[in-house]
DNA sequence: CCACGAACCTGTATC
DNA sequence: CGATACAGGTTCGTG
């Protein structure tokens, strides 16, 4: 994985957008905070069907099976394992987390994130040609999204490092995924997940 | 409950509709007829939907609960009890009788009877505005319907008094419900089921 | 391979 | 006005 991570960009994320606010759960806590580095794993541009009422998002066959496929709690050994459950945090912060069912669909022999998609469509007014980005840090399963002909700020946005509150001591140990391996940066705690 | 049965209408309700016809089951033999006093459930005017292709009935929350669960084998708890079947007999008698699957779907946090409901509907030629109605007389459960704007005929068409051939004497007390009162009336015998 | 049916999901009306 | 009920969809297994 790259390790290209633009440090200063951790406050030009943040101040993004300030609408839509948490909604509890484990906050973002000023506190003790620490970092975590996110791996991109992907963006799409979604279509109108993906931001209409079609209630889906079609998630392109190599990403779903290199990212998304590994993911889900029993089905890294390619079954159709129906419906799984993934769980990703809101890309900006505040907690915010959304659930969203990854379903493969047969008919079409296409991927597609179906429940939990329209209320993020709807939440972050996600329109036709606007980008959806996955990240990943760990375990942790991220999504963000940048409006249209939106040029990236300084460099592609595929690494970011974010503050991340651990509600407890063993959150990293709790992770299900393979143990990544640990770096201390510039006073900060990395981990490096999932090394390809 | 109300015991507003009118002894007159029986033969009206047997001559409704001539047609459909009998397929076995314990038939309606003329010879030692009894009476037993059927308590009407609930009526639903059905949607354009509950006879459409989704292949299932709605059954509005309060009435699931408050009539067809307490009939579940073993679901009077409230629990989910899912898929439960329940046996309605053709409330024309003629004895045929309609298996019904009873189902709560989570997603929709609504009570629905699924399986078996689609053949009703073409047996009975149900449309859309049409009602049906559920009743039952202790354990034993009925349905049927009537046309869309088919004003009730006399008074509302709450208890019906049918005939019941008992397959044996003791049917009455293979009754799982709780045991209603009985009377004698007419040389009739009446069974007042669930008082509430 | 198509038709049917069962399960599941969501927007909207309603309280 | 938030929660809920439900009417109307879609998907997918099965025969």
């Amino acid at each position: 994985m790259a390790l290209t991570a633009a440090l200063g960009r951790r406050g030009a994320e943040q101040d993004q957008e300030g609408g839509g606010g948490g909604n509890g759960g484990n906050g973002n806590g000023g506190g003790e905070g620490r970092m975590i580095m996110r791996e991109h794993m992907f963006d799409k541009v979604v279509t109108p069907s993906d931001v209409g009422k079609l209630n889906r998002l079609v998630v392109p066959k190599h990403f779903a099976e290199r990212h998304l496929l590994p993911r889900v709690p029993g089905g890294a050994a390619g079954a159709a394992c129906p419906g799984a459950v993934l769980r990703f945090e809101d890309g900006r912060g505040g907690g915010k987390a959304w659930a969203f069912r990854f379903s493969y669909w047969s008919s079409s022999q296409s991927y597609v994130i179906t429940k939990g998609w329209s209320a993020f469509v709807r939440d972050r007014r996600l329109a036709a040609g606007d980008t959806v980005s996955f990240c990943r840090a760990g375990a942790r399963l991220f999504i963000d999204c940048r409006r249209r002909g939106a040029g990236v700020v300084s460099a592609p946005t595929t690494c970011l490092l974010v503050p991340v509150a651990l509600p407890q001591q063993a959150t990293l140990d709790q992770d299900r995924a393979p143990r990544g391996r640990r770096l201390r940066l510039f006073g900060v705690d990395l981990e490096l997940a999932g090394a390809e």
